[in-house]
Order: C-alpha cells, then structure tokens, then sequence
RNA sequence: GCACCAUUAGCUCAGUUGGAUAGAGCAACGGAUUUCUAAUCCGUAGGUCAGAGGUUCGAGCCCUCUAUGGUGUACCA
C-alpha cells in the first residue's frame, strides 16, 4: 500500500529535509524474512548526507516513530528500519481502500482519458492462427487492458498482413494449382496450404520467386483479376479469424489490413522522394540509416512496388493524423526490434517529432513450429484439446452437459493463455504439449478454481452478513498474510503497466491464489459466529475484487463453477 | 563480422529495478478430506545464480571480457 509508505516518507522528511531527493516509496523493501517486519527502510544510503553511520540514522529515525497507531512496532535492526503494521489498523485501511473503491479511482487517475492507439495480433492473411499467434494477440490484448484499467482511453488495431509478395505468392499459386471446390470447403487451412506448396516448389524451381514478385506488382497496380482474388482471400480469412477471437473474448477497434494504407504509401513515397534524408541505392528509394548503425529503410523496391517499411511508414503518420495519440505501442515478436528501430528512426529524420511516443514491445518466438515446414499446431486445435481433457477431469461432476462443455472450454482456453503469459515477454518458449495441457500447481485452471472458491463462499455466507467488520478478528498469521499480498495490487499494476509486462500480474495472481487457499484451509465462514463470518466476509469480498480484475486483464475466461 | 536477447534447483520459471539467510511450480518421497469444491493444503529433498575480473558499505541484478543458445543483419513480413 503506497498510501502507508507516503505517510512514513512524510514523516521522515518533515524531520529530515536533506533527505527528501534520497528517499521515495520505492526505496521501501519487503523484508524476506517476516519477523523483520512487514516493510523496511534501508538507511545506508542516508549514511553519507547526514554524516552519521546507518545504524544510528536508523536509530533516529526510529524516534519519529514513536506513538504511531498504524505500526505494532518500529525497530532499527543493522542499519534496517524495520516497520511492523498494526495488523487491525492495516487491514482496515486496506480492504476499506478496496471495498470503497478508492484504490481504483486512484489507477483510473494514471491515465486521465490520454489516448493510446496500440497495433497487436496482426494476423496473416491465409494464415490460420497457431500458437505463435497467441502470444501478440494476448500479450496485446492484455496491455490494452491494462491501460483501459488504468483511464486511457484506447484504440485496438489489427494490422493484417493482406498486402506484400506473399500476396503474389498466393495469387499465383491458387491460379496454377487452385481449386475452387477445395477453396469452399475450409478456405484458410487451404489457402495455407497452397502457401506451403508455394514454398516446396519454389526450391526446385527459383522463377516462381519472380513470378510471385510480378504478381504483387500487378496487385499493387490494380489488375482487377489479382485484385478480385485478393479481396476473397481476405473476407475468407477475417471470417475465419474472427471466431476465434470470439473464442477467446478478443476484440478490435479497427482491422486495418496493409492494404488500407496503400494510398497512404503512395503519399509516403512521393514525400520521400523529395526530402533530402533519402537517396537512391541499388535501384531502391532509401532513407539511409548508416550513421545510426543499421541497414537503410527501404521506401520503394527497385521494382517500383511498396515494402512493408513504406506500410508502417503510411500507418504511422496516418494514425497519428486520426487519433492524435499520446501514446503508440506495437507488440510483435522481439524479431522485428530492428525494423521498427528503422521506422522510428526514419520518421524521426523526416521530422515527425510525436513519433518518439511510439514504442516497440517485443516479445519471444515460440520454438519447435514452422508455417513453411507445415509443422504447425493450430490455435483452435490446442483449444479443443485442452477443453477435452478438462472434460474428461469433469467426468464425474455433477454439472449440466451443455454447461459443462461451456465451462471445460474456459477452463481450456485459461490454461492456454495463462501459460503463455506467465512467463517475461522477451523469453523464447518451447512449444510442449504437456505443459499448455497442465491444470496443476501454478496454472489458469489453479487460478479460476481459486475464484470459484471465493465466489461460493460469498454467495453461501452472504445471508448472515450484518454490521460492521471487526477488524480485529483479521489478524491471525494466515489472514495477515493475504491482506498484505492484497496491498500489493497497486504496485503490481503500475509495474505491469510501466513494462508492458502482463506476467507481474500473472504471479501476482499466484501469489494472491496461495495466500487465499492457504487461509480457506484454516479459516472457515460458513457456520461461524457473526461478527467473525461477516469480518471474513468484508475481507473476501474485496478479494474477489481484484481477483476480478486481474483476471480480467489477462485475459483468462471467469467462471463460477468448475 | 556486427547488433540485439537469453543463461538462476533434474525440468519450467520468479526474484519487488543495488539490500538482510536466492524463492515457486513440475517431477520424486511422506502426510492432510464426516468440512465453504482435494484442479486444494502441509512437509522432506534439491543451488559454485554460465565463467573470470571490476565498481561499493553491500552484486543474481550495474560495467568489461569470455563461453553457450536464440534472433536479426537492403528490396519477405
């Protein structure tokens, strides 16, 4: 809770000025071993300013100290102000800054209706989803969230790949080897594999690559034939990609292909050519990026036709003329750092200043697949796996079937998606089966189980709440040790938030899941005297609250009942 | 060649931005259920934080070098 480290600070720099550039909530640690107290300040760093040894700064500050009601006791131990909360005063303060709603208000107030545009999942055209593109659609989706908790005022666009050579790749490849029937029947897995064909022949045969070049040309120049099948890829697979959106509760403000932006490149090429930061190299439009140490950007391909740089170039100044952002994020794979490091530097030099509030969130590949190999796991093929073996975990539950399917789904889904944002954004993964297919220990299923817990104690108990909370009864060690993880919340999200990192929250909520069970093993409700049901009551309540949220944020299906 | 990222328990990962005795989950072994859902909880065991220097009161975290793995490096996205 910063509220409480606020007020410490206060103190301290009221007796103390020379201290305040030194000391800030986030000098504040938590001590690994509990009988050190519940939040600690290290004063070695306050040694040299105010010419004493830490130890006997400790032991002055510790005198502010003195008659404080919101601490059991302070004590200096080696050079440590170690502080030890009221437990009655704390979880008063915190559970009532939740119950009230005070805690989120004061989120709300990070972002005060800013607006942020932000570019994830950003499908292939012809490409069914797999597991690969899980990661930007939920480390995406996530961050949007995120910020939309927090008072921004966001907008989602899906950049869909349905513009370049691969385009080419896929006209010519249907005319060639296509067939309409085939088409009909499961339009994208037929598409990706007339894809994959493509990249099979083309070894032994290398014209295809030029072939495919020419057909994009003619894409780009309005051949109405290329044109005409171009459109019908597209609808095909937005249909397609869609459901599985709606599956996983993912949704957008805009799906703005890079064929949106092809006037819009047009424009960009023309106003490159006539500044003096770009050169004709080997043929191509370029902004030369030598002195920065990078390749050049390239604007326009030797061939005349437009690359994907000349597209995000376009979508870049044209999303900053509509929106008028305060804030841009991308979130692709952490391979493409270099290539938005080149358009953000090349907007830069073309002197659109607003660009440095643009950002690139990279993340990592996931190993063991490839979409030219065709070794691919599909994204709806794992849901439905996972969703079988929940079911087969459910056989024995008494739930209706039609219920059940629904719920195994979630359950699935939040499997799935938990593992996949547990770990840092910039770690690669290795694709295992039996890690996404795991409901045990420190896993989506974990989680929601947890929650169902909490919500049905609530409900069950709900009837014998009355009066007022004593928080006095909230002070047993377990209890204790859920409102202080509680506490964490705020700090969690702004982390979470400044890092563009969803796994803070992640084993946030593992951490809020093991306090919580640990204390329904010890501390029962149903059945118990009033005042000590109700008290319990007030603190799950607000539990049930940021568990929400939190949950919410990631993303992972609620349920309530498993 | 150059650049970026990673390296912590058998495996998969945390580590509150430089603080006190490095923590979880999985796997292994032992235990808990007439109870608000056992997809849970408790315990045992497991470590040269890749290696070597450096910075300072203090380094898993910062700097330098090395090793290993991954990725990128001009007309693919």
């Amino acid at each position: 809770m910063n509220r409480i480290k606020d007020s410490i600070l206060e103190k301290i720099t009221g007796s103390f000025p020379a201290l305040r550039d030194l000391a800030s909530v986030s000098s504040f640690e938590v001590p690994r071993n509990p009988e050190h107290g519940d939040t600690a300040l290290p004063c070695f760093r306050f040694s040299a300013v105010l010419k004493k040894p830490p130890v006997a700064v400790a032991e002055e500050l510790k005198k502010i100290f003195r008659d404080d009601a919101l601490f059991e006791s302070v004590e200096n131990i080696s050079g440590y102000l170690n502080f030890k909360y009221s437990r009655k005063a704390f979880a008063e303060t915190v559970l009532s800054d939740i119950n009230d709603g005070s805690v989120y208000s004061r989120l709300k107030e990070i972002g005060s209706g800013r607006t942020m545009v932000i570019d994830y999942s950003s499908l292939n055209i012809a490409k069914e989803p797999h597991i690969g593109h899980l990661r930007s659609t939920i480390i995406g989706n996530s961050i949007y969230r995120l910020y939309d908790f927090l008072g921004w005022k966001v907008i989602r666009i899906n950049h869909l790949g349905d513009w370049g050579t691969q385009f080419g790749k896929l006209i010519y490849a249907f005319i060639s080897w296509g067939s309409e029937e085939e088409l009909g029947k499961n339009p994208v897995r037929y598409l990706q594999e007339l894809y994959v064909r493509f990249h099979k022949e083309e070894e032994n045969d290398p014209s295809l690559s030029s072939a495919a070049r020419d057909w994009f040309l003619r894409l780009e120049n309005g051949d109405p034939e290329a044109r005409k099948l171009w459109q019908r890829f597209k609808d095909y697979t937005i249909e397609g990609i869609k459901k599985t959106y709606d599956r996983i509760d993912v949704s957008f403000d805009f799906y703005r292909g890079e064929g949106y932006y092809e006037s819009g490149s047009k424009e960009v090429i023309k106003m490159v050519e006539s500044s003096p930061v770009s050169k004709i190299s080997e043929g191509a439009l370029v902004i030369d990026l030598e002195e920065y140490g990078m390749p050049p950007c390239i604007v326009r391909k030797s061939d005349g036709a437009s690359i994907y740089s000349t597209r995000d170039l376009a979508a870049a100044i044209d999303r900053h003329r509509e929106f008028g952002f305060d804030k841009m994020i991308y979130v692709t794979e952490l391979k493409q750092q270099l290539h938005f490091s080149q358009v953000f530097k090349s907007l830069e030099l073309l002197g659109y200043d607003w660009i440095k509030k643009a950002e690139h969130v990279g993340f990592g590949s996931i190993l063991g697949i490839s979409t030219r190999k065709g070794n691919v796991v599909y994204l709806e093929d794992i849901f439905d796996e996972a969703k079988n073996r929940v079911l087969e975990i459910m056989k024995d539950k008494d739930i209706e079937k039609t219920e059940k399917e629904t719920i195994a789904d979630k359950i699935g889904i939040g499997a799935v998606i938990f593992q996949d944002l547990s770990r840092s954004r910039v770690k690669n993964i290795e694709f295992e089966w039996e890690r996404v297919l795991s409901f045990e220990g420190e896993t989506g299923p974990y989680l929601q189980y947890s929650y169902v817990r909490i919500v049905h104690i609530i409900q069950k108990a709900g009837a014998e709440l009355n009066g007022q909370p004593d928080f006095s009864l909230l002070s047993d060690d377990v209890t204790y040790e859920l409102v202080k993880t509680m506490s964490y919340f705020e700090s969690k999200l702004i982390s979470a938030y400044s890092e563009h990192e969803p796994s803070v929250i992640a084993s946030y909520l593992i951490d809020l899941a093991k306090d919580f069970n640990r204390f329904y093993r010890v501390n029962r409700i149903v059945g118990e005297e009033n005042d000590v049901a109700g008290s319990r009551i007030f603190l799950l309540i607000a539990l049930e609250s940021l568990f929400r949220r939190c949950l919410q944020i990631l993303n992972i299906p609620i349920i309530d009942k498993m």
